[in-house]
DNA sequence: GAGTGGGTAGTCAAGTTTGACTAGCGAAGG
DNA sequence: CCTTCGCTAGTCAAACTTGACTACCCACTC
């Protein structure tokens, strides 16, 4: 899964309606076209996508108000939310070591209730244990582990990327189970978009972390 | 950087000379149809994206000697194995956290020369420890990291792997000082890839995307 | 009042990735 | 024999991604 449709999804979702250049300004507000494949092209395409698939409703286009061409809006939907919760569970859920993924994720965690979400990373965490015993058991062979050379490597590395992320994935249950941030239910949310005309103190236009050389 | 270059070149470069459906069975003894794009279309088309630009010559269409129908040869070039190093020192330089891309490097590390290799992931180290001050210097804004509330999470996610990601590279570099697996001009290189008619142990006889039913 | 710089809001072609589909051949069974 | 099964070795259309490009409007200068 790309972590495209769970980001459109959930940045339309929280402004209630949203033309695709909002959508993009808030993504770049997140860092997320650093970390993720949510460039110009790839935001339009997809509320584009998620409108014929009925999980966003197009507006038709008003004239802007601000200046530039006219825009269309997007509203989500109510499969689009629906679609919106699944992708969000299924991303805290499931272990794929996606850091885009992973990372859109926590940024909508907040959209759940705290009980649920702090089911879904435990589950997360019994996902890892289990993927970790997999990999143990499945890739090394029994004449024992230098029959695999520097190829056991990569499964070392695995293992070893399992290991710290059910590490952090422990920790973030304890902050929240500790009463941390706010979520579904309890009161005002965090603001996670930008206002309109509030300038994006991250968009600075300097090299950021993740960028590829 | 997407690893299905890296993954083809270095599986072509193995073998001196392969067809396309070797490279595919190479890949999934490696697993790496699990945790890279190596899918059958891609690989295939690599292999022609390769040939049309020099990097791998592509033999006239052979006669399989197996059964089935004939098979194009591909053999790598000169100007493909420069290519094949400059992709492999720069996944093993550069900090990117791409699983796929840093498993394939592994696999290959040992084309390199042992001081060649470890300084390589030396330098990794101390990219990754800048990249880390970058975060933590750029997304920590100055009234207190409260401020980003649970968006937080993610740079700490990215801390979080970035460290482990450190300890993990410091353990592979204290490896090969140590002198663990063969490098390259150290005689007997460790065999990579299937012998022809060797059955894979790790053809676990799941069904996989591409397979014919 | 003509150019021009910058922000807004996108479009587009080219390239890549995916997963389903096809086709050739030998072996086994009836 | 002839059908079916399973393995070999791919092809292909549809979807997605990328990065460069366009078009509009405003504010400002010269």
């Amino acid at each position: 899964m790309s972590a495209i449709r769970l980001l459109v999804l959930g940045a339309v979702r929280q402004h209630g309606r949203a033309h695709g250049y909002q959508v993009r300004n808030d993504l770049e507000y997140w860092g997320a076209h650093e970390w993720s494949n949510a460039k110009p092209g790839s935001i339009y395409h997809a509320l584009k996508q998620l409108a014929k698939q009925g999980l966003l409703h197009a507006h038709e286009v008003a004239p802007s108000t601000v200046g530039g061409p006219p825009r269309t809006e997007y509203e989500i939907t109510g499969r689009g939310s629906e679609e919106f919760f699944t992708l969000l569970r299924e991303a805290l859920t499931s272990y794929d070591q996606q850091m885009d993924v992973k990372s859109a994720a926590i940024g909508f965690i907040v959209e759940l209730p705290r009980a649920e979400a702090v089911a879904l990373l435990k589950e997360r965490t019994r996902g890892i244990a289990q993927w970790r015993a997999s990999v143990t058991e499945h890739y090394i062979p029994e004449d024992g582990p230098e029959q695999l050379g520097h190829i056991g490597e990569i499964m070392n590395l695995w293992i070893h990327t399992a290991d710290a992320e059910a590490a952090w994935t422990q920790g973030l249950i304890d902050r929240i189970e500790g009463g941390a941030y706010t979520f579904a239910g309890e009161g005002e949310p965090f603001v996670g978009v930008l206002a309109d005309g509030v300038e994006n103190p991250y968009a600075t236009g300097e090299r950021h972390p993740g960028d590829a050389r």
